[in-house]
DNA sequence: GTTAATGCAAATGTTTTGCAGTATA
DNA sequence: TATACTGCAAAACATTTGCATTAAC
């Protein structure tokens, strides 16, 4: 709750100091972004701050979806082939598991990604700033109702 | 050497196997996939095609990645936004680490994933079928050579 | 009042598709 | 010879851009 009041504040705060304007579509979009908890993707996005503001333009929300990128505000994530998924950047590092059936995505904390990162680097001279670990499956629901 | 031989049978039976037909510009793909040993995007086969067939279209390279992709020949990767990149499948499970300079992509074993995929399956109840690993930053000569 | 952001429509770039002609089995 | 594959051109798709209008500072 208080978290909720300092990231909000903190999102306006990266926009007013990097002398972008905090107008009624940005604070939308970084709403529903929020609310979202999930990956949305930029059609999605659209869709849900249509219901809130139906003259918004699918342009603004690309724009800003690049801009709230630029600005780390969220991350990029291309999960499939024919969407990108955005999500709001939290602290914690955490990996994704997709169910290849319905779609599903879950989160999971990897902490040997650390460690990983560490060795690679090293063995490869690399200077390494992201890792990125993507596992793909069936989830328990779709495995027992088919085939 | 052997192995080549027995890679190329490997293609061709997979290929009348499942009655597809056997045409100069799949022998062409598959010959270019493999020789490049890398990681090629449909734009640089096409155009890698066109010196040894200058009639082939983009719609046949398309056509035919989507295939060989479907019969379990090559890998898709999505390593940046725009373009998806193939590369025949080998036996040896290996993660890939880009350069967000150059765009130099390097290959490493990973010989933690198994466990990781244990682990992370058994948790969630998923049946896990593919991990992959991507790490980017910088490569030792983008990382001496400026800024 | 300046200047950045928006909405719209048109443009872009990649990938897909319909169809008539061509080549494989 | 039957039918799958090809090449071409047009379509489809997500994303970007130009420009006049609107809103934030």
């Amino acid at each position: 709750m208080a978290k909720v009041v300092e990231r909000k504040a903190g999102a306006r705060q990266v926009l007013s100091s990097s002398s972008q304007r905090v107008t009624a579509q940005r604070a939308l979009l970084l709403e529903l972004l929020r609310q979202s908890g999930g990956h949305l993707d930029a059609e999605e996005l659209y869709m849900r701050a249509r219901k809130k503001n139906s003259r918004i333009s699918l342009s603004t929300v690309y724009r800003n979806l690049q801009l709230f990128k630029k600005l780390g505000l969220i991350e990029e994530h291309h999960f499939d082939e024919e969407h990108h998924h955005y999500e709001v950047k939290s602290g914690a590092e955490h990996q994704h598991l997709l169910c290849i059936s319905c779609g599903k995505v879950v989160e999971f904390a990897c902490p040997l990604s650390r460690e990983f990162r560490n060795n690679i680097g090293k063995q490869y001279d690399f200077d390494i700033n992201d890792v990125e670990v993507r596992m793909t499956g069936l989830c328990s629901s779709c495995r027992t109702s088919d085939k």
